[in-house]
DNA sequence: CCTACCGATCGGTAGG
DNA sequence: CCTACCGATCGGTAGG
């Protein structure tokens, strides 16, 4: 519960704005407590990041795995992270967008962990593109690289445009991109 | 001089980050000598914001306006971006992308100001793409608005990977993108 | 532009 | 988990 009201404020202020002074205001648990906890702030920071990244999980990646491999997950993974920007499941948007853009500049033990987490994030888009190559869905000569990348710059600029201008037509001409993306991948129906 | 150290501070610890503090180390002008120009920190940030605009005006917008207006135009301003992200102009990236992320979510009058120049910049790209269907070189049905989107995107997650991982395929992926995205949006020639 | 200073808050610790 | 405290730094001001 600590964690959860941490990610939220590191969500608007960032992982360097959170301080323990403004958590301990917003749980009622004195700083030392805090410090009881965690260590000090860099153990903190580290802590919330893992339990944003939980929390995504729980919103975004999971609930696709019922749909069935191939495109069908893929979409239902893009939609969920779609939904949960939407939803400001996080209110900053969407946690690991804000931090990547806050740490990508600062060296430091955090910049490993997020450089390494985001390698991760990417690797499993573009596995996603990958089952549904495998599948046939999309295009096997397709460059799936390629498609992970413009599909999270997609979802990315929705989210930040989104929580910018709190208007949902960020979300729509993200989601308009990722159809643009896929249909240019889809097969070429064969004659017959 | 000042103003140029403080918006490499920024474009590394964001505007929130800067303090006068440090400004004042790297300036060699004593903390208050910089209240004497500045007045505030919420002044010092604004004036930052136009600094680094200008710093963008000059690197990005105004040597492709030696480009004929249309298509040639469009993508010498995005070359210029990539060159411009690539040659770090800001040890942290583009100034703005990084400005977004980090004052999407604060409310504020720094966050009107992001939230104003932001529409501004990307009113401008659309306005290139404008150009060129007007030329008849992209499309004429094709949505602006859209591919305006789509190019930021491409732009901007390429800015946040090269920073993060100081890798030049990021910046590949991106103009890799760009050149789907205007393909795409190019006209059937004629048959004839 | 400077020195000298203000109260508030920072990350963190002693001692319980 | 707490109270009480540490030195450092924050944004900012007085007075020159």
């Amino acid at each position: 519960m600590i964690l959860e009201a941490a990610t939220k404020l590191a969500s608007i202020e960032g992982v360097h704005g959170l301080t323990i002074g403004r958590l301990a205001e917003e749980t009622g648990i004195s700083k030392s407590g805090l410090y009881a906890h965690f260590g000090s702030k860099e153990q903190l920071q580290l802590e919330v990041i893992q339990a944003a990244g939980a929390i995504v999980e729980r919103e975004v990646v999971l609930p696709a795995l019922e749909e069935p491999e191939g495109l069908s997950r893929l979409e239902a993974t893009i939609a969920n992270f779609f939904s949960y920007v939407e939803r400001l499941v996080f209110p900053g948007g969407c946690f690991f967008s804000s931090l990547l853009a806050e740490v990508d500049a600062r060296p430091g033990p955090i910049h490993e962990v997020v450089a390494a987490g985001q390698k991760q994030a990417s690797a499993e888009w573009v596995g996603l593109v990958r089952e549904a190559q495998a599948s046939g869905e999309l295009n096997r000569k397709a460059d799936a690289d390629q498609i992970g990348f413009e599909l999270e710059a997609a979802m990315t600029q929705s989210n930040y445009l989104y929580v910018l201008y709190g208007d949902p037509v960020a979300l729509e001409r993200g989601r308009q991109a990722v159809r643009r993306i896929l249909g240019a991948a889809k097969p070429k129906p064969k004659k017959r």
